[in-house]
DNA sequence: ATTACTACAGACCGAGTAG
DNA sequence: TCTACTCGGTCTGTAGTAA
């Protein structure tokens, strides 16, 4: 817990002091920042005469706004950001075909998903997953996309048996348009389940190790 | 420059090790951080042991990407950032009436002026503007439009003499519909000049001080 | 109440250098 | 080449306390 502007900038402007001025004592910003009270005054007079906020010194606790300079570099950090997270934008990576375990037609035989992925997908879906092995530079993608805005397919129960929920992309796999399934629940360290409204699998061939696949990443907030 | 995690995770995510391993060396490093080799060396030992990165030892350096914290700590500021500056919001503060120099009919007369603003705003401008002397709490707002993404009425010339341009915000003053405008050159340090359809003069009582202003102030990505 | 000084302990950074 | 250890100087944070 060092002298950070960016952090310490970031809990005024939530208090408010990106547009109006706020009232504070040392002895409370210290709580915010677990610090003590001497560390915060410090942490003030830094960012004062470093030029990120200005500050009036009152009797009962200090009146302080962000400066220009101060906005700027909140404003950078979520340009910053938002060119991460925040634009719809295709993620490109590859992998090899794996040999499915048959799993995948029982699953995409299920009323309750093929309802789903027909309303919220668009296509009919072929009775069977297309499965694609990542590389281990591309496995990481798989996190990123449990945790993403994708569409969501939810869970149902058939008779006796509940399926899962699941997140899904669209995708286009070998210009194939198609969606990547991410179970809510299994997870697949590195593989990632595709479905198509056509049998992936004959149009691409087995082992091929260089298949791309553009997933169709939109923002999160 | 301290050991900051979330400045140095940003860092690596803009290489690309939001998603992939990316193959980096402490040396590279320590050249984009400006620190030297055996600092940036720290710091991937420190990202590492505590859970931000996942590395990989290789002979010709090191391979790591992010781990499920390192994206939570980048995405919660993406959220902290984006409630403050990427959301429509509307600013409300509060002013003083005070005296217009007269000036504001003299430009509002300029077809150059008017014609935008029918365009761009939506309607006929009174020739004359409205000041609102705002609080010593509120006035760092005027900074704020002036970096935002508001609505550009360009410079023009007329004759021998250049108008200078300026950005319009619609605003709500008084529950009566018009615009904040703020010219692109001069600086108004505590001043806003708001136009109107109607002769807001006729309906404020001058000397109002509690005269409540809402703009509508749009996400600047 | 506040803020912020001084003094000290501990953390941090960079150079040299080993593996 | 690479990473990362030790060492020493410097910087930082906290406690005590003054204003």
């Amino acid at each position: 817990m060092t002298y950070e502007p960016a952090r310490l900038l970031m809990g005024l402007a939530k208090k408010g002091g990106l547009e109006k001025y706020i009232d504070i004592t040392t002895g409370d910003l210290s709580k915010d920042l677990g610090c003590s009270q001497q560390t915060a005054s410090i942490y003030l007079v830094r960012l004062t005469s470093e030029g990120y906020i200005d500050r009036i010194m009152k009797s009962s606790g200090s009146r302080l706004r962000m400066t220009e300079k101060g906005l700027d570099l909140l404003m950078r950090m979520y340009a910053d950001l938002h060119s991460m997270f925040g634009k719809e934008r295709m993620i490109k990576i590859k992998g090899q075909v794996a040999s499915g375990l048959g799993e995948g037609a029982y699953y995409l035989s299920q009323k309750g998903y093929i309802d789903q992925i027909k309303e919220k997908l668009g296509f009919d879906p072929y009775p069977g997953t297309f499965n694609v092995l990542l590389s281990q530079q591309d496995s990481p993608v798989i996190e990123l996309l449990r945790r993403g805005a994708g569409i969501d397919i939810g869970s149902f129960t058939n008779g006796d048996r509940t399926f899962g929920g699941c997140i899904c992309y669209k995708c286009l796999i070998e210009g194939h348009p198609g969606a990547v399934m991410i179970p809510a629940r299994t997870i697949h360290k590195n593989t990632l389940e595709i479905i198509s409204d056509v049998r992936l699998r004959s149009l691409i061939e087995e082992g091929n190790a260089g298949v791309e696949i553009d997933i169709d990443y939109p923002s999160s907030l």
